[in-house]
DNA sequence: AATGAATGAGGCTTCATTCAT
DNA sequence: CATGAATGAAGCCTCATTCAT
């Protein structure tokens, strides 16, 4: 609120990015052309190179943003009481986060890019590792994590996770219209907690019980 | 066999994917030139248009050639004596063929791609439902997947497990060089074997022995 | 004297003008952009424009300046007692003012700049008819002057001698940092001094003598 | 005639660098636009790009084929029978050649942008070099440079001898239409036909005498 | 069938110029 | 007076596509 007009630069930088997210979600990095940006930032197209080198650097902003969203909330995660309620905040968030969304076309777009473009490859594989690690970490330190079923480390747990969380993030992009963005991800909720409840129910409790 | 070669046709028509699969996967649909597919197949660009309409059809015929080959796969998988070996013939599959490779960044920029092209969208989700049903459908009927872990069903089961074959393709973009494709794909392979363990062997015979 | 500072206007004009010269000499007319002299002036970009109509308003300017500081040298070398210490004088200015510095590279883009700006040709083409005008007279009255060798009248002398210094200058932007402008300078002294001096030794004399 | 056709890739090249001289000539090398070019050379933009990397590609052709063509022409001087006959073969070619026309606008662009393009300066001064050592040499072997007058050597010789060609090339660009261009070079020849003779007339015969 | 020269629309980027503050 | 954010036309260059050979 009183935030709001504190840096004018920066204001724009975030509009610019914003207008961005949409146009690349929409039609992707290199099919996105400057005057899509421009449009929809409702600007002009030269003012873009004003707070940005060239479009390389418009990407790799909103891979830099992207990144300080993720570590954001892997913070909120963190606090969370229990191991599966932080899963779920970051299960939610890496689906689409609110404000501004974070729409699976533009991650999926991320990572085809990452598969070519080495700087964003390095900050997306670092806000993933750090994110990971992170994950890792819950699951190590929470008692439900410790004897995890299959004989699966912290590590491969993780792993699992965020390639189930991936996965289905991939899985949106082929959704026509027909289901609300908040039905797929509700949907798509309830299948992770059982597998997350059977990852982390100790079965030889059970066992021994 | 007898018909590989009766049509010359169909052989520069593969020739060409042959080249766009390489191009595609090294620099992305939109990045790659006709010019660059031309020459990679060692023929004139001109040579690409009395095969295809435009860019837009070879694109188009790569998702479906990519339908097909999955559709072979899902044949061998059904035919494989237990569920578990099922799903590995698939997962190897879907990672990476052998010849010609399929490159997980093209599995992932075909993603992109759908996401903004109806009718990539469509060979697509097709593809993956053919195969998700039949991977419902052998979890369904053995005996392993009747009663599965965690209360999920056989749809579910399926949805879980090609989500995390996609969420692992995906992660093999980020990857430099360092890791062989081959140790990866081991790596994961351990991974998802585990996971598809734990899912099918029926806990609750456990609990009530 | 009094009236050096009395018109802060004339004041920033001349600023102006002489980061032009930097911009102008350093990357040519058409590629030193407004921004460039700005900076180089430090004031703004706007600020210009309260004292140019335009960037052509600038060249037009730069060209009288020059025009200007010419004709002042040509009053100094009026002055002078003998003929050849009067070219001294014109040819030292010719080649490089002292403040500000004339640097050949904008002499040379004054020219090309003539070739196809009217308004510039005009100016160039009016100080250098003035100035050769001004050395035809002072050879015409001088005593070494009246009767030069080779049947060469004063105006055809005249030429000469400003075509040798021009060409001399064009010269100067070939070469690289290893001479000092100064060498240079001296180098080409000596060699103008004996071209002068055997236009204007009188030869006809030796031989009726 | 029989050649015209026997490379139409050189042929095209050719064309182009015509149309670019003739627009360098008239606007400048940076205010000629690429479409300027095609547009003169009766081609789309898209194929000039076929026969040059870009626009600094045809600005170094030119200056390359202008060194050639002066090479050629010092070819043609060092046959001919005298000292001033070779002159003479010179210094018409370096003010205007007949097919393509050198326009003297281009020489000053050419000049201008040698000082600041370390890749055409390199090329300028080599032509330059190569040219000024030759006449240095005529004017060493023959009969009329071996004793010049003034003390000159035949270095200082060749030096003013191209000093004042540059410098009356570099005063034809101010010249309005009113000349034609055949009289203009009619005129300075006659000038520098004088000077010449007066260079090279061994006036310690005329004392000796 | 095959080539590759040719086209030209469209993308990225720069920069002279304006104007609200 | 002075600033510099903002504009948008125009330049360089690429590339999908066509067509004469």
């Amino acid at each position: 609120m009183s935030q709001t007009h504190l840096d004018p630069a920066l204001d724009r930088r975030s509009q610019i990015l914003d207008a961005a997210l949409v146009c690349f979600a929409k039609h992707g990095f290199h099919q996105a052309s400057m005057h899509d940006i421009s449009a929809e930032a409702g600007i002009s197209v030269g003012l873009i190179y004003r707070y940005f080198e060239n479009k390389e650097a418009v990407i790799a902003a909103m891979a830099d943003r992207h990144k300080r969203e993720i570590q954001e909330v892997l913070e909120r995660a963190r606090e969370a009481p229990t191991l599966l309620e932080s899963l779920e905040i970051l299960f939610t968030a890496h689906c689409c986060e609110n404000s501004p969304k974070v729409l699976s076309a533009f991650v999926v777009d991320l990572y085809a890019e990452a598969s070519r473009n080495p700087q964003v490859a390095n900050l997306v594989r670092d806000v993933l590792q750090t994110s990971m690690d992170g994950v890792t970490d819950l699951i190590a330190r929470s008692p439900e994590g410790k004897n995890a079923a299959g004989g699966l480390t912290p590590k491969e747990l993780s792993e699992l996770i965020f390639a189930v969380a991936r996965g289905m993030l991939m899985y949106d992009v082929l959704q026509p219209q027909e289901m609300t963005e908040a039905e797929r991800r509700t949907a798509q909720l309830e299948v992770v907690r059982r597998l997350w409840r059977l990852l982390f129910t100790n079965t030889t409790e059970l066992v021994e019980a």
